[in-house]
DNA sequence: ACAAAAGTGTTTAGATTACACCCATGA
DNA sequence: TCATGGGTGTAATCTAAACACTTTTGT
């Protein structure tokens, strides 16, 4: 303890970029930040590490706080640590990324916070270093979709091939052939048929789908382009 | 300021997975634990952020201070937070990996530090959660290696191609089949072939080759399997 | 000439893309 | 029956892996 009393401490945060699926677009939780400096200007939702708590654990934390969700899946974005990136005082921000289904937030809790859910294709100016931080958050979740079947978190149980394209064409930005998705994505072999069709769309009726029980993990052999 | 009072500050250090490439073997530069608690264990080397610099710019000194090299690539790998990890105190670590030329490195000043060049097959255990940032680095490398070609920082300006496989080979722990490695590796189209030959290993001699000078990005579009 | 390392070519299997085509059904 | 979205099939192109083959040169 001696030895590292010599060094400095330092406040350490934990940003989020909560993404959320919505109307065939991607959108973040957002809140017009509530106090100087930078007051109004929006920001992702973040917090401070506590002493009792892991990064891991405070970004979990403030997902709860703010969407009432927990069990959420999490993944390490980045590093923050510029000195004067937050004027106010230094602060380390560590960014981390959730994938969310907007039906099943709580509604009255990101109200109170002040939060709000953006089109990440209309996306205002946000403080500090967060444009990069969901830049980056994107990014690795574009990888991350080649080698697994990433974005049913943000489908409800059940959803068509036509949805989970249409969540990727959102996520992309760019359109997929209907017919090669359908394949690509049935190859992983994650997904199950279900017996029943959703009408609303069509006449014939596109067939559900939900993502297999007993999956462990997408064979890490198997790579896939997108 | 304020607002930020009621929050609790921590130590923040950086760990640097420093790798080589000496005798076909991929080393990391460890060092004894010089304190206890773990003292005599070996330990990846790091050191605390400071006021007035960035986690990056921690790392790069660490790197200038136990190798004497600067202007290295060096990216981050993740953070580690949990709150005993280190059982002196509360440190929140972020790790980060180098990739340097074991020739061209200060040994005096290595072995000041106590440091050792060690193989990764033959690691020893490691302190705290060292051990794990060691794979993630490790992981991060070679997907890095899908998109870029990587680990020609681990080699001097000329290499031939037999040389660049080895390391691949070291790198990925698997063997790789020599003339599809060649073609692969080619097809990215960022070597040079000069006309000079390696005559060390041979009798017929094995061309050298460069990075071009020009090369800003290897083709964001071109992914090559590993 | 031949051994040994360097480098090229060929064949097969699988993935990716573009796009034509068939299917089911309510209006 | 026909328009519409859902779904299947196929040919052309590209990539990867396995492996046989050719080149070069000192001894």
């Amino acid at each position: 303890m001696e030895l590292y009393k010599i060094h400095p401490q330092h406040y350490v945060a934990v940003d989020c970029v909560i993404m959320g699926y919505q109307d065939e677009e991607i959108k973040l939780l957002l809140y017009p930040r509530s106090f100087e400096p930078y007051k109004g200007k929006w920001s992702l939702l973040g917090g401070f590490v506590q002493d009792d708590e892991s990064a891991d654990n405070a970004a979990a934390r403030i997902l709860k706080q703010t969407t009432g969700l927990e069990q959420i899946f999490l993944e390490q974005v980045a590093s923050f640590s510029v000195p004067n990136r937050d004027p106010e005082a230094r602060v380390i921000s560590l960014a981390y990324y959730a994938l969310i289904r907007i039906d099943l937030h709580d509604e009255e809790r990101v109200k109170e916070n002040g939060a709000y859910w953006i089109s990440i294709s209309k996306l205002p100016n946000l403080i500090f270093d967060h444009q990069e931080m969901f830049e980056k958050a994107l990014i690795k979740l574009q990888q991350k979709a080649g080698y697994s079947l990433i974005g049913t978190e943000l489908l409800p149980e059940m959803f068509t091939l036509i949805q989970l394209r249409k969540l990727y064409e959102a996520l992309f930005q760019r359109e997929f052939d209907p017919g090669n998705f359908r394949k690509k994505i049935l190859s992983l072999g994650v997904l199950e048929k279900l017996e029943l069709k959703d009408v609303s769309e069509s006449k014939k009726g596109a067939f559900y789908y939900k993502v297999k029980n007993n999956i462990d993990e997408v064979g890490k052999d198997r790579i896939v382009k997108f």
